[in-house]
RNA sequence: GGAAGUUUAGCUCAGCUGGGAGAGCAUUUGCCUUACAAGCAAAGGGUCAUAGGUUCGAGUCCUAUAACUUCCACCA
């Protein structure tokens, strides 16, 4: 046998199982026909990403799953895989091109593709690595990209699928502009913040007349754009205005006054300017009215030629000098401070600009209808199902989804326009003549898909969709995603009707949806606020295993968390104290095999088999329900009080003792529950688990590949345990009763017992004696034989009595039996009331008024004790 | 303006389908007891946010209220 070292060191084998794990094909995911799959699409992180605790997090709650139902037999596909992060990459690609002062324009698109390529092929692999440190084990043979070919032709198949069934449109509508970014953004990747602002008051000149109309806006630039002035059909103020028209100042456009219920009334002046190009609602209202629509921004946020004389600004210097114009002409009302709702990227965080453009959507009412239908329907669950409700709530509202970009890094959008005929071309190959007119002048689309367009396509691209091959047909759908909340209209959302849409099943059976973690004080760790905890620096000081059980425990689904070093040291600890518990368990054992003699079990061998088999019996259930939490929580208390504080210390007597039938047996128990342990840990300790597997005794193969435990009704032992709980409630009265007079933990003490337990106590008598340190047991029929100086305790099983002679103050003594005596009335009090009232013992289940009789006999008694003892004093 | 969440011991948080309040950390006391001081033993500490309701019985279910958090939303 090897030796095991004396303390726990993470940094002699983590690295090196995980290397053991990847060459012997631990991960591996394998088609086997008499296995059930079960499947985990791990969502991909960005190629531009770095490991944080988010992602530690989301990782290590897919790996215990994964680990847990690989253990139970099924075939497990964890399949990794990264995300090209369109916006993000191209992003970061640009400033580096800004640093050697070049722009992407100049070096062109093929040029760019090849810089962003090599990009990829040198930091995109970072984060794999950093996955591995963590233990992840998933099948890093089928690792994808959402650019390679199989995902990229995936994203073609979608796209040439939604297009002929008129679900992808091109068109011009109202969308948030990154004018930063210089691209599209969809809804959901626009932030909103609170902002101060203005609202500025402009008096616009009715034509023919001396009247002047006020409008309100935050944004006076646009006011070059405006194309009417609306006001509510049922405002009396205005009615005699509607149907005329104002002379729009600075620009000297004539505009009419359009009624429309839009408006207001109460709000402002109750006259809204109209700018169709750049409002949402204008937009609408234009629509309805049939009025023009005069952009008068350019994509990098400049005044265009529509702008006049402000041509060439930037927006906020074109919002000054519009405000100043208006001023001089004194057509400024007033300014009032205003603060409202504005739009960011959530990239690069600018303001976001709406405006018309052109762009590529995907219609979304028909294909959110069937998305919820199958929540609905339960054909996919959410974990906690609160989250149910928020998804529900994005796909009821949703509008028609933005996927075309204006970027180069991405999936380019397969279609192409005949230069001759105008006709638009969407198919699976690529044209090479106009299908039309037979021109050969084809010019592909210039943009590029929404990242989310490919991640939507994740559960079944990845495993070789549209093509019917067998790992489409075994692993999908896929079981569960495990994801963030704030993700669910990213991502889970879009997966969930593209799923339906294209494979026409749903993408997975449940969702385990968790929080975020934060930091020690409760706030969101980010970059630009300084207070990520790098996941990797933890793991260097305190091991992997420390930091997946400190981001597993304490923490209920979809609740945020909070990270302290406080918690990974517990972990740490925790790992220490079953290390050296497995030590200690296999210096004794010395390398022999040890066998399970139930017929040999002791009082002590069942009790802690019986809490072993209802212990795997939680964790199982907890599992199942993706409780990892709770499972965590019963494991290591399991593991720290009832296996190494309580049954490793009662076998002590039997390892040290001359007794080699006794010996072998406390060893056979020992390694029994250890091996149970080990095992049940697996999933959330990895390493430390194999590791000490590895020293076992006669065993074969990894623990990675070994049999989850499972419950055995024959050994659950439930009277025998609950008998036991006697022996352990007698020895903490015991220890109690030393502390409460000083008795220093190294004097031995004689135990007078008036018991009727004696067989059960006997058959405990080294373990009792040790534990409780005592010198003796003595069977007494009254206290009066132990001798005068005593001091006393009624416990479950036996009425203890100590002679301790100087060390008992009768005075303190008396105060502590008093204090007894109240505590013991207080019960037969609660009991009896309980007891005396009718509906509780006519409607309480049976058992509940049987139990509470018997407490009432029970305190009766010991009261009974409590109070002879004070007298006898 | 909608929606969701949170409120339990000094701190951070568990508490599944309603049946005598739990953990870790911190605190106090005593222990280097031959696996472990990254430890052992003992102890203190909670009208489970508030007010009602349902129930024999509520931290748990229902209704209001308050505070905090987050997400969504076009009032110019």
């Amino acid at each position: 046998m090897k030796e095991m070292h004396t303390t726990y060191d993470p940094k002699d084998f983590e690295d090196r199982l995980y290397a053991d794990w990847m060459k012997h094909n631990c991960f591996r995911a394998e088609i086997d026909p008499k296995k059930v799959p079960f499947t985990i699409m791990m969502p991909p992180p960005n190629i531009t990403g770095q490991l944080h605790m988010g992602h530690a997090m989301d990782e290590t709650m897919q790996d215990t799953v994964a680990r847990f139902k690989r253990m139970q037999g099924y075939s497990v596909l964890w399949l990794p895989g990264t995300d090209h992060a369109s916006l993000a990459t191209e992003h970061k690609i640009v400033e580096a091109l800004r640093e050697e002062g070049t722009t992407k324009e100049s070096l062109g698109r093929e040029e760019f593709l090849r810089r962003a390529w090599a990009w990829k092929e040198k930091y995109g692999g970072r984060i794999i690595e950093q996955l591995k440190k963590l233990g992840s084990s998933c099948d890093w043979s089928r690792l994808a990209f959402t650019m390679d070919a199989r995902c990229s032709r995936a994203v073609r198949e979608a796209f040439v699928n939604l297009y002929h069934k008129g679900l992808v449109y091109r068109g011009s509508r109202i969308i948030n502009w990154c004018p930063d970014c210089r691209t599209a953004l969809s809804d959901e990747e626009v932030e909103h913040t609170e902002d101060a602002g203005n609202f500025w008051h402009f008096a616009y000149p009715v034509k023919d007349s001396e009247e002047k109309l006020v409008v309100a806006t935050t944004r006076p630039e646009t006011m070059l754009g405006d194309t009417a002035v609306a006001v509510h059909p049922g405002d009396k103020r205005y009615a005699g205005l509607v149907g005329k028209t104002v002379i729009l100042p600075l620009v000297g456009r004539e505009i009419p006054i359009v009624a429309d219920e839009y408006v207001d009334p109460a709000f402002g002046t109750g006259a809204v300017k109209i700018t169709p190009s750049h409002d949402p609602n204008d937009f609408e209202v234009g629509l309805r009215h049939n009025l023009p629509m005069i952009r008068v921004m350019n994509d990098d946020g400049t005044m265009n030629e529509n702008a006049g004389e402000f041509c060439g600004l930037d927006r906020y210097e074109a919002r000054k000098a519009v405000v100043a114009a208006m001023k001089e002409r004194g057509l400024l009302v007033k300014i009032e401070p205003h603060t409202h709702n504005v739009g960011h990227c959530h990239r690069c965080h600018s303001a976001v600009e709406p405006l018309v453009s052109k762009q590529w959507f995907v219609k979304m009412a028909p294909l959110a209808k069937p998305a919820i239908e199958a929540v609905v329907k339960n054909k996919t669950k959410f974990t906690p199902d609160r989250f149910a409700k928020i998804y529900f709530n994005w796909l009821e509202n949703i509008r028609d989804w933005c996927i075309s970009r204006q970027l180069w890094w991405g999936h380019r959008i397969p279609v192409w326009y005949c230069e001759d005929c105008g006709e638009t071309i969407c198919e699976k190959e690529d044209p090479s003549v106009c299908p039309k007119c037979g021109s050969a002048h084809l010019k592909q689309e210039e943009d590029c898909l929404d990242t989310w367009f490919s991640s939507a396509l994740w559960p079944f691209s990845t495993l070789g969709w549209p093509e019917k091959t067998p790992d489409l047909d075994y692993f999908y759908p896929t079981d569960v995603l495990v994801t963030g909340y704030d993700i669910i209209p990213f991502w889970v959302m879009r997966m969930m009707f593209s799923g339906i849409e294209h494979t026409e099943k749903v993408p997975f059976r449940d969702v385990l949806i968790h929080g975020l973690v934060r930091d020690e004080k409760g706030k969101k760790m980010s970059k630009s606020a300084g207070n990520g905890i790098d996941p990797l620096e933890i793991i260097e000081k305190y091991g992997a295993d420390s930091l997946r059980l400190s981001l597993l425990t304490g923490v209920a689904p979809g609740n945020d968390t909070r990270f302290t070093t406080a918690k990974v040291e517990w972990a740490r600890n925790f790992i220490n104290k079953l290390w050296n518990a497995s030590r200690f368990v296999l210096m004794n054992a010395e390398g022999a095999e040890a066998e399970l003699n139930k017929r040999k079990f002791t009082p002590a061998d069942r009790w802690i088999i019986s809490r072993l088999m209802a212990t795997i019996r939680e964790v199982t259930l907890s599992l199942q329900k993706y409780d990892l939490g709770i499972a965590a929580d019963k494991l290591t208390d399991f593991v720290w009080s009832d296996f190494c504080d309580w049954y490793v210390e009662l076998t002590k007597p039997a390892l040290y003792g001359d007794d080699p039938e006794k010996k072998r047996g406390a060893l056979g128990v020992l390694l029994f529950v250890l091996d149970s342990v080990l095992r049940l840990l697996h999933p959330f300790i990895p390493f430390v688990t194999e590791e000490i597997y590895g020293y076992l005794p006669g065993k074969r193969g990894r623990i990675i590949t070994a049999d989850y435990p499972r419950y055995d009704s024959k050994l659950s032992y439930k009277k025998e345990a609950a008998a036991f709980e006697g022996i352990i409630g007698l020895i903490k009265a015991v220890r109690a009763i030393k502390v409460s007079v000083n008795c220093p933990p190294a004097k031995k003490v004689n135990l007078y017992l008036e018991t009727e337990a004696k067989a059960l106590i006997t058959a405990n008598r080294n373990s009792i004696l040790r534990l409780a340190g005592a010198s003796d047991i003595g069977f007494v029929e009254s206290g009066a034989e132990a001798g005068e100086k005593t001091v006393s305790q009624v416990t479950e099983i036996a009425h203890i009595f100590i002679p301790l002679g100087e060390l008992v103050n009768l005075e303190e003594e008396r105060a502590r039996l008093r204090k007894e005596l109240d505590r013991v009335i207080g019960e037969i009090a609660r009991a009896e009331g309980k007891l005396s009232n009718k509906s509780f013992v006519a409607k309480a289940p049976k058992k509940l008024v049987d139990d509470e009789r018997a407490k009432r006999e029970k305190y009766l008694d010991m009261k009974e004790r409590i109070e002879h003892q004070l007298e006898s004093l």
